[in-house]
DNA sequence: ACCTGAACACCGTTCAAGT
DNA sequence: ACCTGAACACCGTTCAAGT
């Protein structure tokens, strides 16, 4: 993991990592059985940093008197997204192998820490009063949210970063007035956004809406499952 | 991408597409920079596909009355995001590199079709009426959303494809009943949902509370910009 | 139990050369 | 303008062997 936070993913090779190790490649296989194995443990080094998270915290609010079991699932929800969102900005050239792996990966051979998240979000939810198939979409809508919206964030605007004049430094010029005039304009602003409590307000709102009903209406009275 | 779509995206090198076009790997070269430029040259046509529906789509419904401008962005969006879903679907092992891809590819240099969808929906926002911040919001939870509902959808659930039992086919017997109990239940239930339903009603919340303003308090009365 | 060393079948990309 | 051919510096992984 420190590797990959150095010198990027395409760094991480069975080679390399041996030679950082001062070993022999074949070495490694000892203990991982493939590179694929190897890329699956540092996602898993990623599931156990945002669990670790979570931990440290419970323990700080354990003095603090237990909010209504109403509201309780919305805020452990949005502690667990913003420990996530931790992670991944702490090692930005790990999540995008963490936010596309488990399209291959079969559920039951993801690495524990990852389960143990998951199990954790799904038991809240059960405990909160939710039937089985509410949990699930509040386990998507949270998943879904949270991974496309610190992908998006972490999008590059910046094409040259050498450049002191804002509007190269976008590589604006590359794009033709003529044909991406909104774009042009707008582009600047893609910087500067709250992103935290963007990334917030609309987990809230996915989940007060995964909570109603799959229909989504929105305009329901109560919050209360 | 025919390749990437038989085969999967390790199969794509440039070896391999040379021997294919009953040519020498170096023959590639005069087309595409280097190996990173012919990736990218992949999700340009993953978005000239979007387009494609788009403007198919576009030609039909022209007959019909245009609705009140008021909805009409709402409806362009979900029709966006379907068409996006669609060819997602219709190339999986093309989209985790449509999804991560811009991660790293500065705004300014991405491939013209993916400019064009982004300044499409820019461009209609302004249409509408919206403030250049509240384009950007709403840009970011449409992209936001349905990049990452595409990704947790996609999902691999199926442990081993040839077993008959269900149970054994998720390969649920790895996982201890004692640790993760929830995980156990829930998880049969992961494949039945209505994911076009649940993708679109996710992304009709989203926009309502982008475009009522930052704070996303989502209890406003009017829709309308 | 843990590591080495040689070998194999691949990679992307360079350079110089051909038509 | 378009393609070839040899070469270089890498890959992941095998197998057999060492301590």
């Amino acid at each position: 993991m420190d590797l990959v936070d150095r010198e990027g993913l395409a760094a991480l090779t069975m080679r390399r990592l041996a030679t950082d190790l001062g070993v022999e490649p074949m070495a490694l296989y000892r203990y991982a059985a493939s590179k694929q194995a190897l890329l699956d443990g540092v996602i898993e080094m990623f599931f156990a940093e945002v669990n670790a998270d979570l931990a440290a915290q419970t323990v700080a609010e354990h003095a603090r008197p237990q909010a209504e079991a109403a509201v309780a699932w919305r805020q452990e929800l949005q502690r667990i997204a913003h420990a996530y969102a931790r992670v991944a900005q702490a090692h930005p050239s790990v999540f995008p192998l963490v936010a596309t792996r488990p399209v291959t990966l079969p559920l039951a051979r993801r690495p524990a820490p990852m389960l143990q998240l998951n199990e954790h979000v799904l038991a809240l939810l059960a405990r909160s009063g939710f039937d089985e198939h509410t949990r699930l979409r509040i386990y998507r809508a949270l998943t879904a949210w949270v991974v496309g919206y610190l992908l998006v964030d972490k999008r590059q605007m910046i094409d040259n970063p050498e450049e002191p004049d804002p509007l190269l430094r976008l590589g604006l010029h590359r794009l033709p007035a003529a044909q991406y005039p909104h774009l042009r304009a707008t582009a600047p602003l893609l910087a500067d956004h709250d992103a935290e409590r963007e990334l917030a307000s609309g987990l809230g709102i996915l989940l007060d809406q995964a909570a109603e009903g799959p229909a989504g209406a929105a305009r329901a009275a109560g919050r209360t499952p």
